[in-house]
DNA sequence: AGTTAATAACTGACCAGTCAGTTATTAACT
DNA sequence: AGTTAATAACTGACTGGTCAGTTATTAACT
């Protein structure tokens, strides 16, 4: 009646126990937000106790630190390779990094640090002036070295970039929010993909040089 | 040492409680969140005690739940009118609507609704419910109004007047959420006046027929 | 004097953080 | 190989502080 090869607890599995308490603890902050989240339900979907959550972090602050600092910043690299990549074609270059961002941010567990970031930004100074720094601060200069790009080849119009920039990414942070905040009031919400071709149509048509090139205004 | 005829504590001004306490309710729920939220820090905002809210509001729920009541609804129809007055003119419409909604609810304490509702959403799914339904739905039906008029007036492209709806709040909303998140983090923080020209600069770029009219690309 | 708004002291549930004890794993020594 | 000692991962009952909600009392107004 019993499988000793796999005892439910007691298990020691030093090195992967961090990684799993602070994917148990995004999940959780994100759904609750940090201060209705409990350590004890934490550490029950990371399958441990309590007690063993703090061998590994000394406060529950410090489990929200590196839930924050192991998040997003190792993906933001990835995004600053497509600058590379599609220096070339500025308009290729947005739709990649849009879509990028929705493959490996936006619909992952990673997509609830918006919601998570901006609940808790003035409650923990320091930490959303971390995620500012290493996160916000570096996707808007990959998005206006793009449209700077663009209006230096002459494919999009002279507009305020810094304004633009800020502009173009609330669109796609509102979509991973929307997740984890009204899709269940929102019965029958719209398909990601969809939304985020709407977002590149007009994007794309509101920077395009107004009588630049031919082909031009597709129906849906 | 003392005014007799203006004393702190014991004034009896039952009708004006209770907004005084919603009001102080939403500066700190929107600040801190629901449950980091002391009751006891909410009545001395409002210049009375712990007891004496509870005179007014049963429990912390039901006075969260009369923040967001009395909150948004009454100037939504404020909006809706909108549509009748600049029913002939879809840009100006836009215009008014955007700049509306940033003076009406935006700048003030309202501003800080998005932020509180998107936080709380999973934790409350009546009153996000309740708040998806007669706000966010009827702000929507109104935008999806004006693009449908500019459309039929042959303004406005042809697009998918459902998702460009939400794109097109998304910067809306993630102004006001900013104000109240990231804000402290991003010394010289854009204008919002600047923000929601270029906003709105994108939009209507973004919406118009690519030939239609002779006026275009106005550099900043 | 009676009524009601307001207060402040009080209670009890809850939860972050602790720690004495348990179990698995490794090492040492036959 | 088998026994035992030592270590390190893990557990869950416990504690102390906090805070939502209650109540006995006080002050204001009629």
């Amino acid at each position: 009646m019993q499988a000793p090869d796999t005892p439910l607890t007691h298990q020691r599995r030093k090195d992967a126990r961090p990684a799993e308490l602070t994917a148990a603890a995004l999940a959780l902050f994100v759904e609750r937000g940090f201060a209705a989240t409990r350590l004890e339900d934490v550490a029950a979907r990371a399958g441990v106790s309590k007690g063993t959550l703090y061998l590994y972090f000394g406060s529950k602050e410090e489990l929200f630190k590196a839930v924050i600092r192991e998040g997003i910043v190792p993906v933001i690299e990835i995004g600053e390779a497509l600058l590379e990549t599609y220096r070339d074609d500025p308009e290729h270059l947005l739709r990649e990094i849009i879509f990028g961002w929705w493959k490996m941010i936006g619909s992952t567990p990673l997509g609830g640090i918006p919601k998570l970031m901006i609940a808790e930004a003035a409650n923990f100074p320091e930490i959303a002036q971390f995620h500012y720094d290493e996160v916000i601060v570096r996707i808007r200069r990959l998005l206006a070295t793009a449209l700077e790009l663009g209006q230096a080849k002459g494919v999009f119009r002279q507009v305020d970039v810094v304004a633009q920039v800020q502009i173009i990414l609330s669109p796609l942070l509102m979509l991973a929010i929307w997740g984890h905040s009204f899709a269940c009031c929102d019965r029958a919400g719209i398909d990601p993909q969809r939304y985020l071709e709407a977002t590149l149509d007009l994007i794309l048509n509101g920077l395009r040089k107004p009588r630049g090139n031919g082909e031009n205004g597709d129906a849906p």
